[in-house]
DNA sequence: CAAAACAACTTAATCAAATAAGAAAAATAA
DNA sequence: TTATTTTTCTTATTTGATTAAGTTGTTTTG
């Protein structure tokens, strides 16, 4: 299908008299010409209704549309409704936008990613996609990648160390030996039901941030003395708040009643702790909860939550310069444990 | 930047020892080649490593991509968390499937289309998008465009009989000449504020189904003698919880308090449900609130909401199914006024 | 058995740009 | 003034496909 006017770079360099590369260099070389005549040929062209060069063919030509595919981890439903998720998309899209590129947005859901590879210059990866067979699709294409809270070999990538911010956030909860501590874990195994994982050493073959976090609280229970029964940890397939606060209620009731509760993401520990106070339980006297990501609202609620913050933004931004400086080295970023009253 | 292996359709077909128009052939046109050929083909390909054909060439030389833009009026985030868009796009995506196309999701806050426009093969715009500037930008890229909810001259559109049905709705809200009627529109002016809207008769410059519904609702009540005053029309800048509990609270306490609220959409309507009962006012008896969409949740509400029912999924398959079929005209679909035990 | 029809390919033009290399004109240096 | 460099623009190739038109060879038909 043609435009409507149908004008190509070629008909008007014809109309006004120049060669189709003067043209061309108008749009993108703008030392390869006098500014006067630069600015001659902008001018006709906004007249001529001409909105710039075919992005296909100068694709084809270039190898490179300025467009960065976001591949999500999941569906795009839950990449906007996660406030972690949002503030690292704001990231990206503040150090893109200053470089004049563009971005999609492909669900980790999608069945392959052919359809988008041909268009974009590369893909920044946020989480492993929850579709496993668009890795080797990543891979074979080619294009620049950058992956976050998570790791595709020989690829750029954006990490902090979850298991020593595990180990810490799971060091402040506990106090004693006699703790009974329970995990509300995120999609720990390939489930889309709430359900407790009571074979952990099954686990070790997926290395998700999930299951680094589970290192890490292994590690500080198991200095402390503590077991953590097979029975004690929750998978949850989906950060979002119904789904927190079903596990949370689970874990809550179930006997002998737990008092310390490791959360992993602040979504999930608010819902905990509004679960727990509807239970009539006392935090941090009965029950002491942790969370992890360090969201806005882990601030304000009552009480204050104590968490480990990550600077999503940043995590965001530095995405994106590695994509763009095609800088190929694995950065881990720094985190906070953020200090709160929930335990 | 090449594809990894550097593969080209070309190259494929000189190792096989075809001429490059066989493997083309392959792949698009089943029927230009025996079978046995074409199997040896796709299996030679397989092993190869080559991926299939590379989509900006075959852009380029076809005009055609199989990605359609679904252009949203706002942002992503109300994209996904308004349920009746969501129902929408679920009926767009079902039919585009089966179609192999794809979809890419375009907010209607972007500044400009043209980073996408050569790389689509049109448009469906679900509803007047935020930005005004991208409308031009549509027509004058001669693509193919569904307008979903609102207009664009000369384009194909699906829509409902908004008027019509705010009338109903209306009527049925309305009893006496006595009423006090309030409405909680939806986006009738450019502001991001809860606001009055004053002076109705400057909103006749723009025709979007608010304003449209706001006639429905005119005519009803001035059939029954009923006088809206310009104090009694609210502005909300979008169907979301918050803002529409912020201006339901806001009608409900105006003096003299109002005993009808019509509602531009479900949410609205739910939210000023809640306000009401919160306020201790008896619905029906003290207040009637209806509402507009007809959403999942207004059945399950107490009191369950009346309001009209849209069959939003049917509307994304018909906008797909215009688009698909090159089919020009405009449909207008019916709806279904839902009785409930609100007014 | 020759003519027509068909099947299975190949050749070559085309899509709309980007850019290396070349040419002409202008500016600068010797 | 002539030689050299620089500026400014053009020519021609290339990107990786699609497809109309042409070329075989094979089968059908009258």
């Amino acid at each position: 299908m043609k435009k409507s006017n149908g004008l190509t770079l070629k008909k008007v360099a014809d109309i006004l008299g120049v060669s189709n590369a003067t043209v061309s260099n108008a749009f993108n070389r703008p030392d390869q010409l006098s500014e006067k005549r630069r600015k001659e040929i902008l001018a006709a062209c906004h007249e001529l209704g001409y909105s710039g060069p075919n992005q296909a063919a100068r694709l084809l030509r270039k190898g490179s549309s300025n467009i960065v595919a976001l591949v999500l981890p999941d569906s795009l439903e839950y990449m906007v409704s996660d406030p972690v998720a949002n503030q690292f998309m704001r990231g990206v899209t503040s150090v893109l936008e200053k470089n004049n590129l563009n971005l999609l947005l492909y669900s980790g859901q999608s069945q392959s990613i052919q359809s988008v590879v041909d268009f974009v210059d590369g893909f920044i990866c946020y989480g492993a996609p929850r579709n496993p067979k668009l890795i080797p699709q990543l891979k074979t294409s080619g294009k620049k990648i950058v992956t976050v809270d998570f790791d595709i070999e020989g690829m750029a990538s954006v990490n902090i160390d979850n298991e020593q911010a595990a180990y810490q956030i799971a060091d402040q909860a506990i106090r004693l030996e006699q703790d009974n501590v329970a995990v509300l874990g995120l999609r720990l195994v390939d489930s889309e039901q709430i359900c407790r994982v009571y074979d952990k050493e099954l686990l070790d073959c997926n290395s998700s941030i999930s299951h680094r976090r589970l290192d890490g609280y292994s590690k500080a229970l198991s200095e402390k003395g503590i077991n953590l029964g097979g029975d004690r940890i929750w998978n949850i397939p989906e950060s979002n708040i119904k789904l927190a606060s079903l596990a949370a209620r689970e874990a809550l009731s179930c006997q002998p009643q737990p008092n310390v509760l490791l959360c992993m993401s602040d979504l999930i520990a608010l819902a905990a702790i509004r679960e727990a106070t509807v239970m009539g339980l006392k935090i941090p006297e009965d029950i002491r909860i942790v969370g992890f990501d360090g969201i806005e609202e882990s601030l304000r609620s009552t009480p204050k939550l104590t968490t480990i913050h990550q600077y999503s933004d940043l995590k965001g931004e530095t995405a994106a310069k590695l994509f763009i400086d095609n800088d190929n080295h694995n950065e881990v970023l720094s985190y906070e444990l953020q200090m709160g009253d929930s335990c």
